[in-house]
RNA sequence: GGGCAGGUUCCCGAGUGGCCAAAGGGGACAGACUGUAAAUCUGCUGCAAUUGCUUCGAUGGUUCGAAUCCAUCUCUGCCCA
């Protein structure tokens, strides 16, 4: 199976310009293709892990990728798919997100011998001047179309500044300075960027009138259509610090029976018929396919050692098995008061609720375990000796955190 | 610049002088059932505690008492220029 029929089979493509002409590019090995990545935090998170993941794909095929950090862009803000304005970012925010973004892609993609590039379109965009760029480029985008973008669509009931209107042209005009300095023939992107990809292509043909090429990544969605990656304390993230390869690996075991196949698919690198023979898994054999998609994910981000621990501390915990490897939190003997602590701090210390309030709720309401014994008296003194082995703390079903007093 | 409509607790959205820590829904959390899934049912959802404290864009004012009234400011949307 050649590269392009493996990424339709995949699942990974959503949008083309041109099918047969694309095809014949990716699977000869002639494409020089870009991704933007705008640096709005100081990690990436799952979607760029799949536009990087692609990437690779592609590189393997013998294609070049050019990974474009937005220090320009990012200036700007995307409005594409946002309800609502992006907040501006300083200058210093976005420099330090750009080095993070820098180091954890060095991770995934290989950038010796000219085999990839890693440009940053600060170095084109912050110097444009402002009248010539209406002329040269801005007289080439019909404002009556951009507003019929689709990516447009909801923010035109909400509001909708001039500045992120914009944001179209600045993305458009770094595909055409890639084609022209580095010969980059191809777009590849977010499904939600598909308008401003076009805008590209169309810039091209417009000023030089060559052909390019555009081509989306599928939004992973859920079941419930919801973006995946994505958990109510905010995004699962790369970046070991803030999101634990424990967190990591939790999260992917956790997806819905509805998704874990189309994970499997799109997010690892595991053979297609290895994938297609799990595709008849039903009821709890689906919980395996789960176990394989956290594995996967987790040993392609981290690394091979960190998904067997984290596969062995989750397998430990929800068996009641040896603890050793658990999310531990160390006390001292500061935290304590009369030779122990209540129940209520050690759930605030843990960092298993926000407030004491709602540990108190969870412990009322019969959701905290100690040890395996359940603890329904917010009063509940957990005694020092006791600490210095170490307790298992366990709130509601999945949340579980060694606490040892040091 | 002018006119209009707005800014309510995580989100949507009621509330237009005390009965308001604030309806209802969503989400989140906890319990039951399960497969660390989904669906369903129940509880719960400001903070700290048993009696308080701080919230309804911001500041100041009226009042015994304000999310609710007044003033100024600020932000958002719509219409006109």
């Amino acid at each position: 199976m050649k590269i392009y029929e493996e990424l339709v089979a995949r699942g990974l493509l959503a949008q083309v310009t041109n099918e047969e002409e694309i095809r014949e590019m990716v699977n000869n090995g002639k494409a020089t293709f870009y991704i933007g990545f705008d640096p709005t935090a100081d990690s990436l998170h799952v979607g760029h892990f799949m536009a990087l993941c692609l990437m690779k794909r592609l590189q393997m095929a013998g294609n070049k990728p050019i990974a474009l950090i937005g220090g320009g862009t990012g200036m700007i803000g995307d409005p594409s798919g946002r309800s609502d304005m992006r907040t501006m970012m300083t200058t210093q925010t976005i420099e330090h997100n750009v080095a993070c973004f820098k180091k954890q892609m060095e991770k995934f993609i290989d950038f010796s011998d000219d085999k990839a590039m890693l440009v940053n379109n600060a170095d084109w965009l912050l110097d444009l001047n402002y009248v010539e760029l209406l002329r040269e480029v801005g007289s080439h985008f019909s404002v009556n179309r951009m507003l019929s973008a689709e990516c447009y669509k909801q923010r035109m009931e909400k509001g909708l500044s001039f500045l992120e209107f914009n944001y179209m042209i600045m993305q458009s005009y770094d595909f055409y300075m890639l084609f022209q300095k580095y010969g980059c023939n191809m777009q590849f992107g977010g499904d939600d960027q598909w308008s401003n990809m076009l805008g590209g292509t169309e810039l091209i043909r417009r000023k030089l009138g060559k052909d390019a090429h555009a081509m989306t990544i599928t939004l992973l969605l859920n079941s419930e259509g919801n973006k995946m990656g994505k958990t109510q304390s905010g995004a699962v993230w790369l970046d070991p610090e803030k999101t634990t390869p424990y967190e990591f690996y939790q999260y992917w075991r956790n997806v819905a029976d509805a998704d874990v196949l189309k994970c499997i698919r799109m997010l690892t690198f595991l053979p297609m018929e290895e994938i297609d023979a799990m595709d008849s898994w039903e009821g709890s054999q689906l919980n395996k396919a789960k176990e394989i998609l956290a594995f996967e994910l987790t040993k392609l981000v981290h690394s091979e050692e960190e998904a067997k621990k984290a596969e062995e501390s989750s397998k430990a915990l929800f068996t009641g098995g040896d603890t050793a490897n658990a999310p531990t939190v160390e006390l001292t003997s500061s935290d304590l008061t009369d030779g122990g602590i209540d129940i209520l701090s050690a759930l605030v210390k843990a960092e298993m609720v926000s407030s004491r309030s709602e540990a108190r709720r969870t412990v009322e309401q019969g959701g905290t375990t100690v040890d395996g014994e359940k603890v329904d008296d917010i009063n509940y003194i957990i005694k020092e000796d006791k600490l210095k082995d170490g307790i298992l703390l366990k709130k509601g079903k999945k949340s579980f955190k060694k606490i040892v007093l040091v």
